[in-house]
DNA sequence: TGTTGCGTCTGTAGTCGCTACAGGCTGTAC
DNA sequence: GTACAGCCTGTAGCGACTACAGACGCAACA
C-alpha cells in the first residue's frame, strides 16, 4: 500500500533539482532502490526518497564519484557510530580534488600568460600558436 | 614515395608520449591526417607528424578540447599573421578553466572542513555523513 | 465525449576522450 | 623454423549522464 503522499518522478525531480533522466539512471545502476509503482506503471516516491536523492546530489556536488556515493549511502544507512570509513572516502577524494586543483592552476597560469603574450592580436606570428609548437 | 626516414606508430608514440591507441583514435576522428602505409599496411610517419602530434599533446595538456585542438591546428596551418581566432579560443577556454577552478576550490573548502569536523572518528553521529543529509 | 497537451514509460544511442581487448598478420632475431 | 614483439582492424567499455523515439496515462476544457 503506497502512502497517500506519494508523488511521481517529476515532483521528485523538482524537489531535488535532479534531472528526471538522471533519477531513472540512478535507479537503473542500483544507486536508488526501485520505487513502488502505480497501476499504470508510474514510479511512486515518498519523502524519504527526497532525502536520499538530496544526499546523492550533495555528494555529487562535492565531486564524489557515483561509486563513492554508493558507499557513503550504505554507511549512512548503517548508522554506524564511528565514521572512519566515510572519512577515508572523503580524504581520498579530497586529495584527488587537490591534485586536480594543482593541475588546473598550472593550466590557468600557462594559458593566461600565453593569451597575454598575444596582446591585441597584432603580433606577427601568433605567440599562442607558437607556444604550442611550430608545424613543419 | 615515403621518405627514407619514415617510422612506424610505435616510434611516433615513443617520440611524443602519446599512446598508440590514442594516435589511431586521433586519426580515426580526423584530427591527424592519414599517414602513408607500408606494403604490409603499417602506418608510416615523418618528422612533421611528430611536431603535429606534440602540438596536439601540448594543447591537450592545457585542457583544450579535441574540437578546440582541431581549430587551433587549422589556424597554425594557415599561418595567418594575426592570431585573433586563436586568442578567442584560448580566452574562452581560460574562462572555462577559471570557472572549474572556482568550483574545485569550493569543493576543496567544504570537503576539508567536513573531514576536519570528523576529527579522529570518535564523534558520535558522523558529521561528514550528517553534512550530506539525514536519511529517513 | 472528444481531444489537446503534458507527464510518464521503456529502450537505445549519443556525448567526450580515451583505453582495452580479440583475433589476425608482419617482421626480425636466433 | 619458430618464437616473439609489433602492427593491423573492429568493437566494446569507462563515467555520468543526456537525448531521443515511440507508446501509453491522465486531467482539463469545449
Amino acid at each position: 500500500m503506497p502512502a497517500k503522499d506519494a508523488f511521481a518522478i517529476g515532483a521528485l525531480s523538482a524537489e531535488t533539482g535532479v534531472n528526471i533522466e538522471t533519477i531513472r539512471y540512478y535507479e537503473r545502476i542500483g544507486l536508488l532502490r526501485k520505487p513502488a509503482r502505480s497501476a499504470a506503471g508510474y514510479r511512486l516516491y515518498q519523502a524519504g526518497d527526497v532525502a536520499r536523492l538530496c544526499f546523492v546530489r550533495r555528494a555529487r556536488d562535492l565531486g564524489f564519484s557515483l561509486e563513492d556515493v554508493r558507499r557513503l549511502l550504505a554507511l549512512a544507512d548503517r548508522k554506524s557510530r564511528s565514521c572512519e570509513a566515510a572519512k577515508e572516502i572523503a580524504e581520498a577524494h579530497l586529495e584527488a580534488v587537490r591534485a586536480k586543483l594543482a593541475d588546473l592552476r598550472q593550466m590557468e597560469r600557462v594559458l593566461a600568460a600565453t593569451v597575454k603574450a598575444c596582446g591585441s592580436g597584432t603580433v606577427p606570428d601568433c605567440p599562442l600558436l607558437g607556444a604550442l609548437g611550430r608545424l613543419a
